[in-house]
DNA sequence: GCGGCATCTTGCCAATTGGCAAGAAATGAA
DNA sequence: TTCATTTCTTGCCAATTGGCAAGATGCCGC
């Protein structure tokens, strides 16, 4: 409940100097999501701009069929919320839920209008968790277009080894653009080598 | 070489007044790009961030054998640039080509951060080009992982058929995350029916 | 018009991935 | 612990997509 990771994480980002750091961090709220509950569910606005200070989430939207595929995985360190609806103010399609119980800080859109406001600097670091997200997501676009899933799946691996422990290889296999049962298979290739 | 239609895209987003969308569109340059001109070569840092006032582009970047993979495509009204390049003023990894001659207006990542001290509004239309463009490439994504090629297929040619107009099929396969065969024989099926 | 080059299609076969269902293993609740 | 549920693996077969190469078509410059 102390909110120096908070001041860190804004001022580690080399856009805002330590006092505003702090002018910024003091406008959040604490929140605790214990296990399972849902940050965002599809249907409602997204009203909660999240710094995640310890934990694991996962965003997952519902394909036509009704079946669930994970659009994204966060750890601690992550600012979470979905883009689209917190900024166009609409009805997210997508869910956010905590695999293990977590602990952050959030504002709301207008707190977060309201702070670009009177501390224009803090736009910067708005604009920089966009970007950040942006590329992303382009090369997670650019490896499903020229990779094979055994290649993204070591990628995962490498780059984000603890979602492997929180969240069952199901909801991998998804994000990853492919059945748990291709999954299964491609991990058992893997260990005969 | 009038900036009428410049004003009045700024102006139509309801972001800024009509006096602010002359103000805006005052700093822009006019630029032509002939056909299979480049916007950005990779290797360069995107430094100009266009709105393409008529004509087709086309992004993409190259996969780990060489081979092209487009990431977009452009057509008129849009902003084009690269984005990660762009705001982390890092080297792109990606080409922007003109498909057809082109006409534009730009300014560059100095000018347009200027013009977002000078005019608070403005910033409010860059955020919009940001979370336009990010919440694109989501539904792209899940398009991937949910669709298949054919389903991707005509929901290109229902929302972009100009497209198929200006750039050869093989760029757009890749687009679609599929070889130029492939596109070629999903054609072949649909056409049967 | 005539070559030359890029584009598109097609056949053959292989590799990848999926669908389904059964069973094993792990997990969680009472 | 015990039972129920979820998760994970595996076998069988089908569907999708790719790789390669040949041929057809179309376009551009000279």
């Amino acid at each position: 409940m102390n909110k120096e990771n908070l001041v860190k994480f804004f001022h580690n980002t080399n856009l805002v100097s330590l006092s505003t750091a702090h002018e910024i961090a003091d406008r959040f709220t604490h929140k605790i999501i214990p296990k399972n509950q849902f940050l965002l569910t599809e249907g409602k606005i997204s009203d909660e701009y999240l710094f995640l200070e310890k934990g694991y989430m996962r965003a997952f939207a519902h394909d036509l069929d009704g079946n669930e595929v994970s659009t994204n995985f966060c750890s601690s360190g992550q600012v979470v919320f979905e883009v689209s609806s917190f900024f166009n103010r609409t009805r997210s399609k997508e869910n956010i839920q905590a695999l293990t119980d977590c602990v952050g800080w959030y504002i709301s859109y207008a707190q977060l209008n309201d702070l670009f406001h009177t501390l224009p600097e803090f736009r910067e670091f708005g604009r920089s968790v966009l970007v950040k997200g942006f590329a992303e997501l382009k090369t997670r676009m650019l490896a499903m277009i020229t990779e094979t899933a055994e290649e993204r799946y070591e990628a995962l691996l490498k780059t984000n080894p603890e979602i492997f422990q929180h969240a069952p290889l199901k909801q991998i296999a998804s994000y990853l653009g492919i059945t748990d049962t291709s999954l299964s298979r491609i991990r058992k290739d893997l260990s005969k080598k």
